[in-house]
DNA sequence: TTGTATGCGTTATCAA
DNA sequence: TTGATAACGCATACAA
């Protein structure tokens, strides 16, 4: 008992006596037991961070955030990753919550919404990225990006470009992400005076090949095109290939925008403006908000990351 | 004890009492709690995995496949980013050390060798990647990428098309792998009867940056340089920048070769031919290698991944 | 200031 | 086949 008090710092030590102890803890190469801690039902130090996929670059950035500031304030991250199956994310949670986490990050899951809540609501604390909860819950917290000001914000420029025919390659139907990336699109719009046309929009996969057939529909269907907004960066680049082989000079004749700044935006030609998030920063407020949760903080509120355009050349 | 044994599936239970048993357990969503399984001694099913930076795509893969093979096994991976410092090297195995896990995969660590091959003495068993160990320890295994190898094929496939006076972006000069490809390029170049030119040669930061200024610098000593290896495909994608901006043409004038194959390889103009390892294979085959250590398999060899030359259109 | 008894949730061991 | 007891390593509550 003694021992265990002048290693913690606690009061009720002689001074030499704490002193000898913590010599000779350091000799012996003593570490406590965090399993023994954490079943005496203190905190574990430990949380959950569950990603759909960690070789994704979104995902991976997010994680580094997080994994630091977890580091800096002396907590360790449990990664988990579920390749995009609703069955993993469910071990995934199962798992968390037998070991004892004090809190989860869950990214984007594809759980339906009220599961998600009702697994979530099981930990003692939670955040949830890029995910809207239907009725807010205690010890949960949300953080978005938001993506109609990011959707308004590359509309916007390109007015400013003075285009006025501006297609979108929106990304699948049933993103979340892409439904508000396009309400954004429609919003901009409208306060610009301009019609929407539902012939300039077309939905695609979310990678090079979706944004290059989608590039294909758009075209053929409005040729007289000036700008395309593309899902995210990787769609932005299909729809570049595709304009290219086909004698559109880019921005001249089309302007093209992306989503996200990863970093093959500024490698290809012409080089990719795009509307970034930082998402370093959001895997390091995510852990914030998470710890205050822990900690019993009942002022956190959900957070909205308001991304910025990166202008390039292609717009 | 009668519920511990019917839910392990352990002999000594009445069938039907066991059918109670785990039909309860379900209704009540009983979940057995790993602190207190680790305590009493068994194994934790849970490795570490320490990497420098999961935001790297490098890592980010053997993560990947590290990931799910030990999902796929029952494990949980306990996820450690470092940073690239040493400090926090120590510090991530000492967390995991903490929390018991039943063995440890090393990416790469900073370490200095023989502090290396101590801290990771002290687990039950150990996983290095890309690191050598000065003695071969029990219950070690390694994963090495062949550079040499790689190195090699590179030089060879140039030679292939009629290149003589062939550069070398060679990364960091403290980097292991780096100095592995540099004995792979001398080889190589022996074995085909050419004299190895040390002007050829610039070190320079492992990124495209880095691949910019080295491709400079060489230049400017050997103007009539015909090929340029990078250390990796974003030291050669720099370089590709750096010959594209002052009028050489790639593959004619110089061709150009990265390592690793980044997406980003198949993505620039022109496509960057690359010499790939399959780094998701190799994180599921460290942990494959660490589960057999830790089962007390004493026949865990050391293994050595071959790489393959993926040619596009710079060489 | 120091030390003893107790309990966290699980499994190994031994008894019924 | 079932159940009682002890033990894992630590920290809380209480006694000396």
């Amino acid at each position: 008992m003694t021992v265990s008090r002048a290693l913690n710092d606690k009061p009720g030590v002689g001074e030499q006596l704490r002193g000898r102890i913590k010599l000779l803890a350091d000799e012996l190469g003593y570490r406590p037991n965090q399993n023994a801690r954490n079943l005496v039902g203190q905190q574990s130090m430990t949380i959950g961070l569950v990603v759909p996929d960690i070789a994704n670059a979104f995902f991976a950035q997010i994680v580094r955030g997080a994994e630091d500031t977890a580091y800096e304030r002396g907590y360790t991250v449990l990664l988990v990753n579920t390749g995009e199956s609703v069955q993993r994310e469910q071990a995934a949670l199962d798992t968390l919550w037998q070991k004892d986490v004090d809190g989860v990050i869950v990214c984007s899951a594809r759980m339906a919404p009220d599961e998600l809540q009702q697994q979530v609501g099981r930990f003692p604390a939670a955040v949830l990225v890029n995910r809207e909860l239907p009725q807010p819950a205690a010890q949960t917290a949300t953080i978005n990006i938001n993506d109609r000001a990011a959707a308004e914000a590359a509309v916007r420029h390109l007015l400013q470009r003075g285009c006025s025919r501006i297609g979108l390659a929106a990304g699948p139907a049933t993103s979340y992400s892409a439904q508000r990336r396009m309400d954004g699109y429609r919003t901009a719009l409208r306060e610009a005076g301009l019609w929407f046309d539902p012939e300039l929009l077309e939905h695609c996969a979310p990678d090079s090949a979706g944004g290059y057939t989608a590039a294909q529909a758009i075209l053929q269907r409005r040729p007289k095109l000036d700008a395309l907004i593309g899902f995210n960066d990787m769609v932005a680049i299909g729809a570049l290939q595709y304009l290219q082989q086909n004698g559109y000079t880019v921005p001249d004749d089309v302007a093209v925008i992306g989503f996200d700044d990863i970093p093959l935006a500024a490698m290809v030609r012409p080089a990719l403006s795009s509307v970034r998030a930082d998402l370093t920063q959001l895997g390091r407020s995510a852990v914030e908000h998470l710890l205050r949760l822990i900690e019993g903080d009942e002022t956190v509120g959900d957070e909205l990351i308001e991304p910025q355009l990166v202008s390039r050349e292609s717009a």
